[in-house]
DNA sequence: CGAAGATAGGTTGTCTGACAAACGATAGGC
DNA sequence: GCCTATCGTTTGTCAGACAACCTATCTTCG
């Protein structure tokens, strides 16, 4: 396939329409407003992550839970740290491998979720303003299946494609 | 339009369906995939940004480029060195007005843009992998429009949600 | 004309967050 | 009882984001 005029990107491809670009900027607003959201709530939007999970789902340790958020293990120990000193989650020692700690939510931890599930849709659907009602709710559940796929096909890098040179060889530089 | 009960989040809620998470995910993904694949572009997918705009639209100064990204100027300065270096765009000074800078690409630029795309264009069909055809053009096309958006009504911070703490008054901590 | 303020671009320094590496404690296999 | 793997934690390094400052130029107005 020779390069089909470059000029001829249909419209389509032209403003806005940088795919990387559209999810940075919704991402970066809606961290704006949920930490501003919930700047009193330890790690702010890290915190609110992880709290959700240990809420919401049953993981058993540490380890899975850095495993299910795809975050980094140390990361997970200063908010863990954090989040526990608000009294909103408990880091138990599991009775069966004295290794692990599992993390349960507090009672307290769960109202503070609730509140911040409760704040957190609302800045959402204004940082979604751009959409109507109905298209909002389709954006977030595209978002949530696509990354569900993703965090399931975790290898990050397969080389499907073969990397060389974006740069023509210097043949006809202006 | 009051909002519906907030704490009826009805296992939408669930697994996966943290918004800000998804869209960290998906991103994550994007950045890791196109920064892979245009890794002898200066500066990733930094200068593949920069680079499309030079040439899909007529952005009159170097200012209005980063108003149009909206990313930093100081950023700017050092990437449009490095694309200019590579020979994709040239920095011309404005006959009309000696502080500004007009950011032209050259043909080289054109080819290299066009050939990232193709690139780019594949990887994000890779990265949506999860949803079919079908969606994943939505999915693109509710994002550029929700980023649109959000670019639009640039202001970023207006005081509509007061902010009050998450945290419950410590009245009836686990 | 010439001084004052505004604006374009560039430079520097600081700060945060991501990530790798190393460590102590414990578990499981032999 | 040793050896290796694993869990959680700590530490250090690095890149990117952002603010503050600087210079050159334009604009306005006396």
């Amino acid at each position: 396939m020779s390069v089909t005029d470059p000029c001829e990107l249909p419209a389509d491809r032209k403003r806005g329409s940088n795919f990387g670009w559209s999810l940075g900027m919704v991402l970066r607003r809606w961290h704006e407003r949920v930490e501003e959201l919930l700047k009193d709530l330890p790690h702010g939007s890290r915190g609110y992550h992880i709290l959700a999970v240990v809420v919401h789902e049953e993981v058993p340790t540490q380890g899975a839970l850095a495993a299910r958020l795809a975050i980094d293990r140390s990361v997970l120990t200063y908010v863990i740290d954090d989040l526990a000193n608000a009294g909103l989650i408990e880091r138990r020692p599991d009775p069966q491998d004295r290794r692990a700690r599992r993390v349960v939510a507090t009672e307290r931890g769960r109202q503070t979720l609730a509140e911040a599930e409760r704040r957190v849709a609302h800045a959402e659907d204004h940082v979604l303003g751009g959409l109507p009602e109905e298209q909002r709710r389709v954006f977030r559940d595209l978002a949530a299946r696509a990354a569900e796929a993703i965090h399931a096909a975790a290898p990050a890098t397969d080389p499907c494609v073969a990397v060389q040179s974006v740069l023509p060889p210097a043949d006809q530089a202006s």
